[in-house]
DNA sequence: CATTGATTTCAGTAATTTCTGAAAACAATG
DNA sequence: CATTGTTTTCAGAAATTACTGAAATCAATG
């Protein structure tokens, strides 16, 4: 590997976090470069720079691709390939989440709904698709969540960002103004 | 293995998911057993449910502690140790983000912080400064979010998903009014 | 349609991760 | 402090995953 030592410790980092990031160290290493990089690469640059093969790029550059993490580029009077990741890191942030919920979260809850078809044979299974069913409630509202969110534009998601948990904050005034309001009738509920 | 069916089918889509998840197939297995029981599991409760060796459900389960995912339970006149997984759901994601930060997020971001600040030494490490700055900058966003919400009673963060991205719509009116209010000395800025 | 340059596939190998069984450590009890 | 029941450790085996080099495929060009 014969890059910038900077360079050269981000793309390391990368590879070493893939594997926790459930991607092999390959892929975090040609990504990171490719994020870093100020121009398109191609495969055999990608081959110089991390000394690797020639057919784990090609590889590589297909599982990137697969998860839309990187953009073809070509180059007047080239026929290589060159690639880039997106410039807004935003929209791979976007892209991130979608592909995520793809393949880590989308599966799970079709198997929960497939479950919690089923007519329990026991009591043990009584018991097990109930705590089956709070799962799917949380996913289901985390899913409708994000499927809100993901819409926005950068502005009104870095927005909604800063706002965090101010927004509760607010709405526990008005809930305290209507609970005031109501405080004549209805005495002290709890 | 030999589980109630809808337990068992539970209990190995947990399996094959934890690759995915950067866990392995044992701990996935093992989680999903205790989430789903109605009762705590002793280490041989689960060698027997899912038919693996002793050392093995030793290793996960001491995985399991080490994400504060399991719950150690005692029996009265029992000295083994009984384990279970939190009751609220919401509990859960909680240490889950949490967990997950610690281990995905945070390494990053402190070799961000470290790579930021070195002194360029080329073009081509001031352009990949750059680019690790604007990851930075979208990383410490989020997590600032982050902190903000984890802090959150329960009924509040759903009240926070609930409302989505209609914060954003109220910011929106607003701004609109604002800008009306604006447009007699000001016209039309692009 | 042959040539050249580029990419992909795939079988075999290397590396890594997971799992096991045996032994060690630990802790409660008589 | 020996006994019994329990958990942990760890070296090696098994399984899985990642990587390579050689061959096959593809696609543009004269």
């Amino acid at each position: 590997m014969n890059l910038p030592p900077l360079l050269q410790s981000f793309v390391l980092h990368f590879g070493e976090m893939g594997s926790r990031w459930g991607i092999n160290r390959t892929v975090g290493q040609i990504y990171a470069l490719l994020y870093a990089s100020s121009n398109p690469l191609c495969a055999d640059d990608i081959v110089e720079a991390l000394s690797i093969s020639r057919s784990n790029v090609s590889m590589s550059l297909r599982e990137l691709q697969a998860w839309n993490l990187v953009i073809l580029k070509h180059i007047p009077d080239d026929r290589r390939d060159y690639f880039t990741t997106p410039d807004d890191v935003w929209q791979i942030l976007r892209t991130l989440a979608e592909e995520r919920k793809k393949r880590e979260v989308d599966p799970t809850l079709s198997v929960l709904r497939e479950l919690l078809m089923q007519t329990p044979g026991s009591e043990e299974e009584r018991h097990a698709q109930a705590r089956l069913a709070e799962m799917q409630t949380l996913i289901e509202q985390l899913t409708k969540w994000y499927d809100d969110v993901k819409h926005l534009e950068t502005e009104q998601l870095a927005t909604l960002l800063n706002l965090g948990a101010k927004v509760t904050r607010l709405l526990d005034a008005k809930d305290r103004i209507v609970s005031l309001g109501r405080k004549r009738t209805e005495p002290k509920t709890s």
